[in-house]
RNA sequence: AAAGUAAAUCGGUCUAUCGCUGCGGAGGGAAAGAAAAGCACAUGUGCUUUAAUCUCAUCAGCAGAGGAAAGUCCGGGCAGCACAGAGCACCGCAGCGGUUAACGGCCGUCAGGCAGCAAUGUUUGGUCCCUGCUACAGAGACGAGACGCUAUAAUGUACAAAGGGACGAAGUACAAUGUACAAAGGAACGGAGUAUAAAGCGGGUGAAACGAGCACACUGCGGGCUGCAAUUCCAAGUAAACCGAUGAUCGAGCGUUGCUCGCGCAAGUCGGAGGGUAGGAAGCGAGAGAAGGACACAGCAAUGUGAUGUACGAAGGACGGAUGUACGAUGUACGAAGGAAUUGGUACUCCUCGAGAUUAAUGAUAGACGCUGUUUCGGCAGUACAGAACCCGGCUUAUAGAUUUACUUUCUUC
RNA sequence: GGUGCUAUCGUCUAGUGGCCUAGGACAACGGCCUCUCACGCCGUAAACCCCGGUUCGAGUCCGGGUAGCACUA
């Protein structure tokens, strides 16, 4: 089942100062991704962080728009970093940012969200 | 019918598949201890059950952004800190009356300016006693009347200058006196467009000319400060800071007298206590110090909740010529219970409404309908502004489109 | 989320309601100087964030909007 519950929200300041200082990073128009691997041995959920900036987008409709948008596209996709049932499944935390001045349509941030997906489950393995 | 003005209301709906947050419920599971009950035996242990706690790849169910949630411009609740009372300072408000928990809001109304044929909209409105300000122009800008002219004791400056100690010369300092100017004074005199003792009137300058306007001045009223990232609690952990013990032997740090001893401090070691940050919870929403309505209710009594109620009518009523308008004391009717005041605990009905997240939910995809415009009647295009963050009352700003009521102007028909 | 502040030539800034037709420095442009450039000298152009109000008069005072900045765990 393709679900996203709180579990899968990254959250805590800490962990984010830390993704954002030592994950990776590459751009997947019109998103950017950042992305570390859980080391083995902590069998946690795979945790997601999804924003657009207040710069960009002034108005907060548009910003909760993208970010769901952003967050419906992962959760239907999620199958690709290996589903929930495998025993010996790799976790990441990863953090999508939104970087375009324009407003997208849903088909393309699903395309977006799809390549980056398959990149890091290519590289993490 | 068209155009307009004001007030009020609404501001999408449905289906399929997948998903998120909260709530209580059903079902399943978990480990250790505590409580109650029962059973067994050596009065303590073991076993079982109950309810409670925690949890879930479970199950259906219910609820889930706004008229502005926005700006953060006012006011209040709530929280912490401060606080005897009064005054000053500082800040805010300002025709007049009313309304309110409160307000800079709202209602009624008066006067002036501006826009409009009108309905109407918009904007300004305490006072000048004290302290000050009013550029340029103008004789004069807030206690001021120029200007001309005349006489004069004394004063200052400039120029001229008799004189100016020794035997003499030059002539310095100084200087009677005279002239001019300045400032001061106004006893007498003169003129100004008219008039004339002055005041006043008129012309000119100017936004404003003894008339005033303004605020930094005065008067009246109000204001303690900071904000939910307020504030409170929980578990875990301990810092060069705090407390207690120790601080032995040789040498060694600082202070107490230059030295020694002694005393104190201190390093180190052990123990205790203990924040802040990060994490979690409460605050936080089925509310009653803050939703609306119905008309009854609860209790042992006093009584309490509801009700600071609803309807009628009305003295008064800023203003106004008057009728009378916003509001409205007393009164009448309806209204459960009660009837001076105080007090302990208990209770507080029914209906409607019902977000409570926290790296931040309220969604995604596909289709159908509705509404508006256009149309070759198949379609095509458009469907706004915008997202809760402790909660309310206002204001301001952004808004596709739609509806209702009242009024104004113009035209047409009867 | 809450609180406070700022906006003036291209840039940095000055500016008691009237002497503001808004001053200064750097930069820009034109000329002079030089064999040429620089330095120097002379000159020119260039701004009060936007919309209303108060006042005789607004860059300044008041209200609304826009943009930017800072503080706060």
């Amino acid at each position: 089942m393709n679900t996203f519950p709180k579990q899968h929200k990254l959250c805590g300041q800490e962990r984010i100062t830390r993704l954002y200082k030592e994950g990776k990073r590459f751009t997947a128009w019109p998103m950017r991704v950042t992305w570390e691997k859980v080391p083995e041995g902590q069998t946690a959920a795979t945790e997601v962080l999804v924003w657009a900036p207040k710069s960009l987008f002034k108005r907060a409709v548009k910003r909760n728009r993208l970010r769901r948008l952003m967050r419906e596209a992962y959760r239907l996709h999620q199958d690709i970093l290996g589903s929930d049932s495998d025993s010996d499944q790799l976790s990441f935390l990863i953090a999508f940012n939104y970087i375009d001045k324009e407003e997208q349509p849903f088909a393309t941030i699903e395309k977006a969200v799809i390549k980056a997906l398959k990149k890091i489950a290519g590289t993490g393995q």
